[in-house]
DNA sequence: GACACGTGGGA
DNA sequence: TTCCCAAGTGT
């Protein structure tokens, strides 16, 4: 990984009016991440553009660490999208396991099945193709098509926000929901080069998930500090409307990861008596399965079975 | 724009 | 223990 040898900087982002002043931040940025990138194995040149796709669906709301080990698995099992299309979906729940919000797992496979039918089976590389396939929102889109085919694209993650947020804008976190501002903050701070652009975008990714973190982040660490909005401005806290905090325990949420775990870990249609044994309050419970049913997470069979779904 | 959607580790 | 948070998407 070599630092780019010409200056990318310095044109796109001097029209920003948000901009703070004095040094640019792409450069300083790109040498932190030269020095101090973890190596995750869908950064390795053989992880491919379907490795870069599968860590960015399980990496959505999930540690890294929670990851590492789902992904070895999964890209030994299926190291192509037609392995995974081949498989009935209810196989990709399952092997999910305990990451959390497993109709990601669904969409994945329907992504994979997609790709298999519509594009010979590679991983397509436009931005609009990636769109259009399940599961795959405007950041995704974005990082697959930085990541694995080195485009020029903003990639706004809720690492890169938090980055924009105290460097530029000199506020402790980004809004709630992403804001046109923002957008267009990323645009005007992307390097013109493509290939430097995708370096920048995971620079910023990894400074905001090492380095500027939500809580204790590590200013003496960061290549941007003499240039922090918010740092110099003594670091003022959070103002705004308090950040959604998301209840669990009680919820139909909480229902449904109990009953999709007895479905995972039986290997063949279970019993309504076993799903009943998960949750003491009838009316939740039922709300919870049929949920899951009409998500397409868990099939109902006659006399009262269920599994995972074999389509 | 607000909500629903899992899970588990750290402070 | 309780709260906060972790590479978002779909409705």
């Amino acid at each position: 990984m070599t630092a780019p040898t010409k200056p990318p900087y310095g044109t796109a982002a001097d029209s920003v009016s948000e901009r703070a002043p004095g040094e640019p931040l792409h450069s300083p940025v790109i040498d932190w991440f030269d020095a101090h990138a973890r190596d995750l194995p869908w950064r390795r040149p053989e992880a491919g553009a379907w490795g870069v796709m599968v860590s960015e669906f399980m990496l959505q709301q999930t540690p890294v660490n929670r990851v590492l080990p789902v992904y070895e698995q999964w890209m030994a099992r299926w190291p192509r999208p037609a392995d995974l299309a081949a498989e009935a979906p209810g196989e990709a729940v399952r092997a999910w396991g305990r990451l959390g919000y497993p109709r990601r797992a669904l969409r994945l496979h329907g992504a994979a099945v997609a790709i298999t039918e519509r594009h010979g089976g590679d991983v397509p590389s436009e931005h609009a193709q990636l769109l259009a396939l399940p599961g795959i929102g405007e950041y995704t889109a974005a990082a697959v098509a930085s990541f694995a085919y080195g485009q020029r694209h903003a990639v706004l993650d809720t690492n890169v926000r938090r980055v924009f947020a105290r460097a530029v804008s000199g506020t402790q976190y980004p809004p709630n929901a992403t804001t046109a501002a923002e957008r267009r903050l990323a645009r005007a701070l992307l390097p013109e080069d493509a290939a430097t652009a995708a370096r920048w975008a995971a620079a910023s990714m990894e400074l905001g998930a090492l380095v500027c973190t939500a809580k204790n982040e590590a200013c003496h660490r960061c290549p941007i500090a003499a240039q922090c909005a918010w740092r110099l401005a003594g670091k003022p806290a959070h103002d705004g409307p308090p950040r959604r905090g998301q209840t669990y325990a009680g919820t139909d949420r909480q229902v449904r990861g109990r009953l999709l775990a007895v479905l995972r870990e039986a290997h063949g249609p279970v019993p309504q008596a076993a799903l009943d044994r998960v949750w003491h309050e009838p009316v939740q419970r039922a709300r919870a399965l049929d949920g899951l049913v009409s998500d397409g997470l868990v099939e109902p069979m006659p006399g009262g079975l269920y599994r995972l779904p074999l389509s």
